[in-house]
DNA sequence: CGTACACTTGAGTAGGATCAATTGAAGTGG
DNA sequence: CCACTTCAATTGATCCTACTCAAGTGTACG
């Protein structure tokens, strides 16, 4: 929760999550989705205090750091330390192409951008073993994603399915034609190489 | 620019800037602004290539490091380490917080937002010697930073001046009442504490 | 004196919000 | 096993915020 003191820093090692903000009026603000690899906690662990709470999507195990250990960590793994500030970075990466995505698209290229991003993340990551290609998110939390109302989130969603790029099942995602996506978005897509596994 | 491979990384001494993407259509997007303390070429120094683009809005100095050396610097000066994701801890935190604003918030609360924001911190740097307290940005750079229209922006600046809670000048914008910008946008402000100088 | 750039202003339009109902599947308890 | 609730998805109608188009002003500068 936004506001407690943890005294742990978080790594995913399986499972899928997001985290996210609300506004006094009970809205909610999605600011990102959790895989295995992210790190969860980190501000927390700096900062004295989390700035954001997070959710999951589907049962999630996690690897336990004590958040103390940080500095000792610091002096004595300075490889480990490098790998946190790269994932760090990482996800300031990713923001910056949600803010990139939100502020200056489209309801459509937004609900494709986002689609396709979770897709090739997800991908990216082995979540997704063997034919079972679906994203455990309702249309609500697009919606929250995107900034939209959820009544516009579905009418979007439903052209996406008219044009055979995802179907949609209860409570999940199916991405039928990713590169369809990535050309309605104008996104080129998720290049990551050597994200380090704490 | 957006994909330089920079040999370097870089400290804000003093001045203002900003950092942004383009879209292929010509659009801006203003993904966050540069005060001293901040750190410029982070995301390249550790992934190979700038992600986004960076531009002054005043005379700016910086430091500059080797990003060859980083790796060094992991090594030998743990502190400086931990400081360095500090730094990039607070700016995931300013991008959530963006991010937030953009995706949930009127043209009136998000434009209220934005300025208080950039007022605090750059109360907080001291770029504001003495009584000057005018930020040097264009209504292009707020509408950039907004995802809104010139036309709108400007439209809604004047709504924001005939309350009196700013003044804008030529190329610049005056912060009158702060607090009242704060109620607008339902910010509850600026609170950083301990902010490392590196 | 001409050009460029920042800022203004008005008119018409459209994309997405809000309001209001309805369907359908998945529990849950008697 | 069936009534009752709940939650996700869907659809239609109306409204309004912010966009686009189109001019115009004022100032700085070569």
């Amino acid at each position: 929760m936004e506001g407690s003191h943890s005294a742990h820093l978080f790594t995913v090692l399986s499972g899928w999550g997001f985290r996210y903000k609300m506004l006094d009026d009970g809205r909610r603000r999605i600011l990102n989705y959790m895989m295995p690899g992210d790190l969860i906690g980190l501000q927390g662990s700096l900062m004295g205090e989390m700035q954001h709470s997070v959710e999951a999507l589907s049962p999630v195990t996690l690897c336990v750091f004590e958040r103390d250990k940080l500095g000792t960590l610091y002096r004595n793994y300075p490889d480990l330390a490098y790998d946190l500030t790269w994932i760090a970075a990482q996800e300031e990466r990713i923001l910056d192409e949600n803010l990139l995505s939100i502020g200056r698209r489209s309801a459509l290229e937004r609900a494709a951008y986002l689609l396709a991003f979770l897709y090739q993340r997800a991908k990216a990551t082995n979540l997704f073993k063997g034919e079972r290609v679906s994203i455990p998110i309702t249309q609500q939390h697009v919606a929250d994603t995107l900034g939209l109302s959820i009544v516009h989130t579905n009418k979007t969603l439903k052209k996406l399915g008219e044009r055979k790029l995802i179907r949609w099942a209860d409570r999940g995602c199916d991405i039928l034609d990713d590169e369809g996506l990535m050309k309605i978005s104008g996104w080129d897509g998720y290049h990551e190489k050597n994200r380090p596994f704490i």
